[in-house]
DNA sequence: CTGGATCCACAACCAATGGTTGTCAATCCG
DNA sequence: CGGATTGACAACCATTGGTTGTGGATCCAG
């Protein structure tokens, strides 16, 4: 029975979360197992760290002592690995497109880890994405893990990091451009437009599934490549609505950008990776990055496909 | 296969010994489980930490460049943990007594972690310690391990630690005071005069062993306790010789502290605690204690009883 | 109040881990 | 040359640490 490093570091992201199954999740392993090495640590320790409730977890006295000691023990153990494992090649990640969210995801571990070190490619779509995972090509790709061409991959692990509303993107001129929000009684009339998906199955069955929910026509265009591209595809629609993520940037170019409510779109981001894959540097990343949660199907604020509440297979 | 405290450990004390079996000895494991420790921490961090050949073990230069990390790493983990170990009650150790190697065994170790705190007994003879190991009333003991009244129990755990010399120890108006060093054949005449051991089984199948080997007389006076009635029993001797430890004090006493020398005879000094004592304090303090070598029987300068070369049973 | 959802922990199970013993190959030295 | 030394391979197996299934306590919406 002795304190190890796992110990340690499950306690550390237990105290950061307060929560045992995000913890776990954090660290790739089940809630249960996450509570045993607590529950471990505290042993070998003599002491608890927290003080759990069948709904609550929060630091004890000696939890919080702990942790900044715990903190900098991770971070002398990390930095001691990390100084001789910094020869490694880069991550190869794959970030769909410059339009969406994995990109920002991973600036900002970038941020929080200076020594991560990534070589981009951008696949723009999952789907296609896949096949370079299996093949060891690449390290890391993201995206939506429902609705592809194929059943899930055995030798592929996901997690969702990130839920993502998605707004409508409008020309100033557009009758629509006026209003704060839109709600789907607002696009019956006018459709929504995007380019096309081309080899992204997984994201052309969200739309189709997010027309159906809404009650929306669905146009798809040429594809595009890029932001500037899609900006100027969506400034030429006359009629349909175009719909993206927040982070396109629009300023300036006579778009409008507006919510949607009641419900709000939210598009699910998973972290894909190679089970075999023990590159100590990808194993760093996505232990860093967050976890995420859908709103339970009862929220009617918000959407998610059905099929992306189901678990492992598809 | 991930970097852990243990590989860290392992390689941060292998890398002080440069001796795989010795390290080994110092962690309680066998050589081949510290070699396959390190091999898996090299497999972990992608390079190799040593060099071997059968016959020496050397750092590679990634090996040199980890350490120093690997040092601190190890120093903040053992700091986290001792923080809140610290309302450890103190360990309960058993040194013999006063005249004898394992106090100054014990001091050495506090001086090197001041965190090492100990409450001390003096029961003068590990035959006499053992049934309170046993017992679990003390955490650890030293002795000899040999020419014990009973076979060795199998829930105590030993490990030789020092090696000492014994020197005579003679009144300076003897006949033989004025020799820089002694040989058995200068004792024959005049015999060797000590307390006699009482319950310490082991000390007396020491002295009866060596006096054979000297082929030297041997009688027992009275039982002496501490340094100072040792010394008075010493003085009071016409003819003789004392025989003891080069750490008692006999600075103008009017003793002598004479070498023995062709052979000079070792005392194997063991530490000993009880198997499922899971004390974290105990396992730094017998962690931290050296691992000692007694001389290949072949070599005619010194002598150890035949019997302490036996490995385990006794 | 009831039923469903949430969340930590217990229990059973089992693959993986990390140790042991036995043995071997290379090397050194008397 | 023979014996001793020392790290590593192989076979074995007890222990470890995860998983799944389940349960109890609690919360909350209907």
């Amino acid at each position: 029975m002795e304190v190890d490093i796992h110990g340690i570091r499950a306690f550390v992201i237990a105290a950061e979360e307060l929560h045992f199954g995000r913890a776990g999740e954090r660290l790739f392993v089940s809630q249960q197992a996450l509570s045993k090495r607590i529950r471990r640590l505290e042993e070998a320790l003599g002491t608890p760290m927290f003080e759990r409730t069948t709904r609550t977890v929060e630091l004890t006295a000696a939890g919080s002592r702990f942790l900044p000691l715990a903190v900098e023990a991770l971070s002398a153990f990390d930095r001691a690995v990390a100084a001789i494992r910094v020869s490694d090649d880069p991550l190869r990640v794959d970030v769909y497109d410059e339009r969406f969210t994995p990109l920002r995801i991973l600036r900002a571990a970038s941020d929080r880890d200076p020594r991560l070190r990534v070589e981009l490619s951008m696949r723009q779509g999952l789907s296609v994405a896949i096949p370079a995972l299996r093949r060891q090509e690449i390290d890391v790709a993201f995206g939506r893990v429902h609705d592809l061409p194929w059943p899930w991959p055995p030798e592929l692990v996901r997690r969702l990091v990130h839920v993502e509303p998605l707004h409508a993107f409008i020309p100033e001129d557009h009758m629509l451009a006026g209003k704060s929000e839109l709600r789907p009684a607002d696009l019956c009339e006018w459709g929504i437009s995007l380019p096309d998906p081309a080899g992204a199955a997984e994201w052309r069955g969200y739309l189709r599934r997010l027309a159906d929910r809404l009650g929306v026509p669905l146009r798809f265009t040429a594809p595009a490549i890029g932001q500037r591209h899609l900006v100027e595809q969506f400034l030429r629609e006359k009629r349909a609505v175009g719909l993206g993520e927040m982070s396109i940037d629009a300023a300036g170019s006579g778009l409008r950008r507006i919510p949607i409510v009641d419900p709000t779109p939210l598009h699910p981001w998973s972290v894909v990776w190679h089970r075999q894959n023990t590159r100590p540097m990808l194993q760093t990343l996505i232990r860093d990055l967050p976890a995420a949660v859908l709103p339970p199907p009862s929220d009617r604020r918000y959407w998610v496909p059905d099929v992306d509440y189901l678990p492992a297979l598809s």
